[in-house]
DNA sequence: ACAATAAAAGACAAAAATATCTTTTATTAT
DNA sequence: ATAATAAAAGATATTTTTGTCTTTTATTGT
């Protein structure tokens, strides 16, 4: 198993490709997009709409229309993308799947487990949405293959 | 998402189940079992079949039989399990999705991800199958609930 | 030998995740 | 106004994961 979910991968990789694609305004189109981090075009669009209903992506229909970031929120925390599309189990849960982490009931792994899971939680916490633009333009970083 | 797929939590809680119950000698049944971890017994019964067909643990038919764990196994890292069960990906995958995880072709969250993803590694192949069994015995540890 | 026990195996069922198809709505340009 | 464009919405399909049911096989004790 992946850290993430299909969806969830889909949903960053996406983000990231909007906003390096919109940084400087403009919007891009869902099979621009789908083609850019090579995944299906037509499921792409429903985790858009999703996103876009909750309010972490826009979009325009019509010609010129499409998707973009707004440029304040580019400095969102990527964890809230991860959060909207995964559930914050990444962050809270327990590793065995007990159904509370906690102190007072830990299953064997907890001690250990709860230091990555906080790491990865600052991870996400700290990386923004916007952060990776300029690598991303000049081909530093890949979201496909 | 959680970390390992419920298919892997009943996995790793049975197999720990098995090892301190077994530890002494003699053998446990799968209702035993399943009651032990909270899980569903039928489910978890494919789940042990398969770990047993594996090698990773042992069984014996008929009255007196049930589930053990050879004592040379006890201490076997989990990540043995982890990567019966789930497979590698989650040590060695990207975790955007890339088909290949490299530094020649690194998505942007590569370089962070990777120290956490061998955090986790670290974490699975340094903890065995028996470290707990005494935590477990006298219950300072929790499998279920 | 025979009955009782418990796991193995195979088939089936339900739910969730992933993917596709079709129709509708908003926007733009002519 | 009308046609063209592109996302939104709703419905449907496929695949994978999770869970259950039934029959068979191995083992034990009588
Ligand atoms: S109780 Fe399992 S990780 Fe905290
Ligand atoms: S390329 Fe994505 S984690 Fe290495």
């Amino acid at each position: 198993m992946a850290i993430f979910s299909k969806t969830c991968e889909y949903a960053i990789r996406a983000v990231f490709y909007i906003a390096h694609k919109t940084a400087n305004g403009g919007r891009v189109g869902i099979k621009d997009i789908a083609t850019g981090i090579d995944s299906p075009e037509l499921y792409l669009a429903k985790i858009l709409q999703d996103l876009s209903r909750k309010g972490l992506i826009s979009s325009f229909k019509g010609p010129n229309g499409g998707f973009f970031i707004e440029p304040a929120l580019l400095n969102k925390p990527l964890s809230e993308i991860v959060e909207a599309v995964d559930g914050d189990s990444l962050f809270y849960g327990c590793a065995l799947g007990l159904k509370q982490c906690s102190e007072i009931n830990p299953c064997p792994l907890h001690n250990d487990f709860k230091a990555i899971r906080d790491k990865i939680h600052l991870l996400l916490s700290t990386t923004t949405i916007g952060e990776f633009n300029s690598e991303l333009m000049n081909g530093l970083f890949s979201l496909k293959k």
